[in-house]
Order: structure tokens, then sequence, then C-alpha cells
DNA sequence: TTAATTTATTCCGATATTGCAATATGTGAC
DNA sequence: GTCACATATTGCAATATCGGAATAAATTAA
């Protein structure tokens, strides 16, 4: 007998190639799980039974046999994906087949607190609940600011004031009683690009995330990179040599302060509502505030793709708004400035994942973790 | 019957796990393994039968049954690690216990070719096979320069007017009929690292080694970041922002730019023969010259660690002679810089291994790979 | 139509791996 | 010294997985 864990691990990926396309039918799922066809038919069998799994047609090659297409039930569960900032709590539901069914949105008051902000959480997943096909299989959640994923806890958030140690985990899974996953809300979007957006097939890219603040998150060999102090990617915090003493890449790079560049208003100047609406009216901006912008972003660009050398780069936040001349400007820029990138210019992309990659990325999480029941 | 394949592998992973100490009995071998204590019996008694592993005694806990110790046999074969550039050639002999038995240098001429080249590291390994026990099991090459590891092919080399496209792994593999692994020297530095330096029980480090250029490896969940065009961690051509236009890190982090900076002389003059010993003496250099260097590294030390978080930083190469008053200084002024790092201070640390890591790095490299085979 | 070919799936005997029980070999308490 | 306990290894019946053969279901050639 093999271990049972070994086992709840293979039909988990089993559904998970399923669902993602990567297998189709019992012979290439055997190819992409590396097992043999046999045990593979066995497996599909076995989740067909629990109702996880179906046939769904056939399809014929060039010759032979036709495959029996698998796919993977939607109203067999779904999972709940939560993210938030100091602005608004998002909650996303995603049917078992991996569809997006709904998304809500809460905006979150001013004094927002630690526990108003989980209390919301839990509104947000029973309003989910209301209308979801089968039960809650799993909650994944994209918290801000620093987080420790093996315990669930989040760490540190600085725009909400009692933001600290905050066992999200814990709190969650007393209440809704299914596994719970948490993450660093910019690198649940990485998951979010893999699942929904453009990073399907790959597992090297990396996303760039200039929101309040500036920081990254790399996936490489199909995993997310992690650090010690569940803090890599935080970038935004280096000082940027360019500006004067003491200044961060926040200071230049977070989309508060390309806005300020670009719209020639100072630090002080309260930001407007929708900084991805107004950021949009300036996309075809020029001028030594655009090159300048542009430059920056060159820079640093050249310098995560002499660093990673990965296959993409994602564009992510209010920024996107700047669109693919912006991406395309910046890659001209750095290949200009850093004659050693011209035989691999960096593949910056604005990502095609909409205001909920957040959310997205968090249920994605929640698929990836969950694990069927072994009879 | 499991497949052949995976077999081999945990045949192999047995024995690195025995050579690395990190499992000393049948026992401890079964928990990393990560398998059942009798299959990992049968395993053992293979592998003793096959004379690669050995029982050496016993060792008495604090209760039970003391466990019978495993050790590898140092005369069931050995490891050839090459590691090269300009200027010499580096030849590592390492037992099959995984303990270094002898090394050769061999320098190169200034007119020296990539046919040249191949023909010395031939050379040098038929050299190492006299008075070498038991058979020669792989060879792992650390080559300087772009690198492809999957195809075994070196792409290109600046110092080597001709290196360019060498098959290496084909022509060794031809000459010597075993396994034949090839990686970037710095990349395999990161391996050597691991079995014989500060990196033993780690995972997550990051190599610096500022030699006739700047450039790093990354280990992270215990293996080496790669890249798309074979070209992570070359940081070394970034655009330097502190320096004049098109100013690269190269020009200010190298060795040879530290020494002229801390030698006040000017970008023509002629290297000193032996650089570690010449920058020994400045190591306890102090001035505006000392202080702009470690500001240097300090904002680079800063940016990888902000980046990459990861658990130590291993400083290579001749700049390891200006010691540990040199990372420790850099580490206070990195945390002086980046006020963000004060709650994570990096640990940037002098490699202690010497002047053969590279070598050393090869011959792991080529451990890792070989496996026995199976009856 | 039939035979040959191609590809997918299933059946089945062989066996590698497991879990559990049994055994081996030590410490510590009394 | 004997018994309880702790830990490591080995023996054995149960079984999950595999490889290869058999079967299924299509295309293509004749």
């Amino acid at each position: 007998m093999r271990s049972p864990e070994e086992l709840r691990e293979n039909l988990s990926k089993a559904i998970l190639h399923v669902r993602s396309g990567h297998a189709t039918s019992r012979r290439t799922l055997a190819d992409v799980l590396r097992l043999s066809p046999s045990t593979t038919g066995d497996y599909v069998d076995q989740l067909i039974a629990s109702g996880h799994l179906i046939e769904s047609g056939l399809e014929q090659g060039r010759m032979g046999r036709p495959k029996r297409l698998l796919c993977t039930v939607p109203g067999a569960g779904w999972y709940a994906g939560i993210e938030f900032n100091a602005e608004r709590v998002q909650a996303v539901c995603v049917d078992f087949s991996g569809v997006k069914t709904k998304t809500l949105t809460l905006p979150l008051a001013d004094d927002a607190t630690a526990k108003s902000v989980m209390s919301e959480i839990a509104a947000l997943i029973t309003e989910l609940k209301r209308g979801a096909a089968g039960p809650l299989l799993a909650i994944g959640v994209g918290a801000p600011g620093l987080v420790d994923p093996a315990t669930g806890v989040a760490l540190h958030y600085s725009f909400l004031p009692d933001w600290r140690d905050v066992p999200v985990r814990e709190a969650l899974m007393k209440r809704f009683h299914v596994p719970v996953i948490l993450e660093n809300n910019l690198r649940v979007i990485a998951l979010a690009e893999r699942w929904f957006g453009g990073g399907r097939e790959l597992d090297d890219y990396v996303i760039l995330g200039p929101r309040s603040g500036f920081g990254i998150a790399v996936m490489k060999h199909g995993r997310l990179i992690d650090g010690q102090h569940h803090a890599t990617g935080e970038i935004g915090r280096w000082v940027w040599p360019l500006t004067g003493a003491g200044g961060e890449m926040h200071d230049v790079l977070s989309s508060p302060a390309v806005w300020r560049r670009l719209a020639g208003v100072g630090g002080r100047t309260r930001l407007p509502e929708d900084l991805h609406r107004t950021l949009s009216s300036l996309a075809d901006a020029s001028g030594a505030a655009w090159d300048g912008i542009v430059e920056d972003y060159a820079r640093i660009m050249g310098l995560l793709h002499l660093l990673l050398d990965s296959h993409a780069y994602f564009l992510h936040g209010p920024l996107t708004a700047l669109g693919a001349r912006f991406c395309t400007e910046v890659t001209l820029q750095a290949t200009r400035l850093m004659p050693a990138l011209s035989q691999m210019p960096p593949n910056l992309l604005v990502s095609s994942l909409g205001d909920d990659a957040g959310g997205l990325g968090a249920a994605s999480h929640a698929m990836e973790a969950w694990q069927p029941v072994t009879p």
C-alpha cells in the first residue's frame, strides 16, 4: 500500500491538471502525472465515482481510438478567495471547474480595525455561500503586508492601525470548518496569473505590483520564491540611488508617486478617488516627467531581468492604466540603457487580469491547496 | 513494480544523505527519504551488497536499541570536478565519501584556445586517475560565462577568444565514458558551499561572486534558480546609477575595480599577479575609497536582501581577502542606509571555501548527478 | 468490406512498497 | 537481576502500482 498522503496528493494533482485543461483524458493525465495509464485510470474512475470528475464526450485525433474527455464537475463545490487592503475587501467565488461565478466588494471605513476587517471577511464568505453550487471546499486569503503562510498569521500591515499578528487561518477555520490558506496579496496574484491570466503555461515569471508601495512576486520552477522573513520582493524600501538622501523606490515608482510625477503635483496632494481611471487619461502623456518615469522603470526592469532572467514580467495594479505603450517604451529604454539586454529583451506585459486579480489569486491558492478526502 | 527510474533516484538520494551525514542509520534515512523503514532497510542492504555503503559501528541514543551507523565507502569510486577561467584550469578529486583527496591546477597560456583548454581538462582528469581509489564515476565541469546545462554546451565566454558553443559534455563523455554535467562556474560554487562550506544545512542562500565581473548565484528551496537565457544573476552588467553615463556594476564592484579604487590607481593599470594577496594587505584600509566601496556593496546587499530575503550571503572570489571586517561594515552600512533592514539584517559572510571552491563545486555537481546502476 | 494501422483504455499477473507485528538491543527503576 | 520502557531493525501478509497483453474504437488503404 502506498502512503495515503501520496494518494491524496496524486488525486489532487489529477483534479488540478484536468481543471487547468493541461490534461484532457486518462492518457494525457497519465503523462503529466508521470504515472502508468493503468493507475491513472483507477484514479479517474475513483474521482468520477466521487463526483469530482465527469466524462464530457470524445475527441478524435488524427487516428486511433478517440480520447474520452475529462472535465471537472462545476457543482462539486466551490472555493472562496478573499483579498483586501485598507480601502476594501474583495471576495470571489470560483466553482469546482475553476470558473469565477461571483465577485463581491465591500469598501472599508476609514476607522477599520483588524476585528472589523475579519468580520467583514466572514460576512462576505457567508454572502457567497448563498447561491453557490455545492459545499464550500476551502478559503484562500491574500493579505497585505507581512504574512506567515506556515502558521496562517498575518504579521503586520502599515495601513491598518492594529493589524498585527492576526490569526486569520485560525479564526476562519473555526468559523467555516474548511481549510484556510493565507498568503501575501501580491503573491496570490502570481497564482491568479497562472490560473486566469497570461501565465497559464508558464512556470517562470514575475509580478510587478506598483500599488501604494512597490513590490514584486517571483515564480520560479512553478513555485513562489520564499524568504526567511516572509519579505521576498519587498524592494520598494530600497534606497533609490537617483533620488535625494534616503529616498526609497516607493517614492519614485509606486502608483501614487507615478501619478504625482505625471500630474506635476506635490507630495502632499490628496490622491484622486479612482487612481486607475485618472492614470488612464494620462496614458498618452509625453515630456520630461513621462520620460523620467519610463527611465526609472527601465532601470528596475533591467535589474530584475539581469538578476532573474524570467520568461515574462506582468504589470499589475493601477499602473496597468498606462497600457502597452508604457511597457513597450520601458522595454525599449531598458535595452538602450543596458546593451547586455539587447540579446534578451525583457518581456514586460500588462496583466490581462482585472481588478479582482487578488481575489482570483486567493481562490487559486485555495484550489491548489485543497485535497479530496480519500475513502 | 515501481518505475526503475524512481528506484535509481531513491538509491542515489540514499547515498547523498548518508554521505552528507544528514542520515546516519536506516531509521533516520527512512525519515529523510520519506519511505518506510522496511523499504529503506532493503535499499541499504542492496547498497551495502554493491559496495557503496558500509556499517561503521553503533550509536547509542538516550535509550533504546542503538543505531547501526552507515557511511559511504571511500574506495567505491571518485568524482572529478573541473573549473576554469582564462587564467587557469583546476581539477579536484573527491572520493566516494565526499572527501577531497587531490587538487591540481594548470595555468593557461595567454594564447589559450577552446581546443587547448579542452585538452588540458582531459589531461588533468587523466592525471587525477593515477592514484585515485576505484573507478571514475562522473565528471562535473564549472565553466565561465554563458552555459546551457541541458545540452552540456558552453555558449560563450568573453575572455577566451574562440570559446563559443563548445560541446563540453559530448567531448568528455566520448573520452571518459562517464556522465558529464556542465554548469556555470559561479553556480557550481553554490553547490560547493552546500557540500563543503557554510551552507551545509541550508537550502536558501546566495553566492556573491565579484571576480573579473560581478555575478550572483541564488539557491532557493535547495535548488539553483534558473533563467530563460541561462543568465540569472548576471547583474554585473546593470547600469550603476551612481557612476557616469553607461557605467556598469562591473566597473564599480568587480574585484579589479575594488582593488583600483582602494589602491587609487587608474582604470588602465595592470592588475597585480596575485589579486587576493594584494587585497589582503589592504584589508585594514580606511578613508573615502574604502567607505565608498562599503557603501556601494551595502546598497547592493540591501537590494538583494529586500528582493530575495535569503538566509545567508556568501562572499567569494578575491574580495574574501578583505575579511570579516568588510562584511560587518557592509551589513552595518546597509541597515543604516535602509532602515527597513534593521528588523532583518542581511547575513553576509566570507566563504570558508578556499581557492578550489570552483573545483569542489563541480565535483559536488557530479556527486549530485551520479546515480548507481541497478542490477 | 476487410485488413492494417494508430491511439486510448482496461485487464491481469508480477512485484515493490507498505503497515503492523515481532524481534533485537539498549537504558533506567526498583 | 528483573521488569518496564524506548528505539532500531526485520519479517510477513496485504495491496497499490506497474508493465505488458488484450481490447476498444477510430482512420486509412486496398
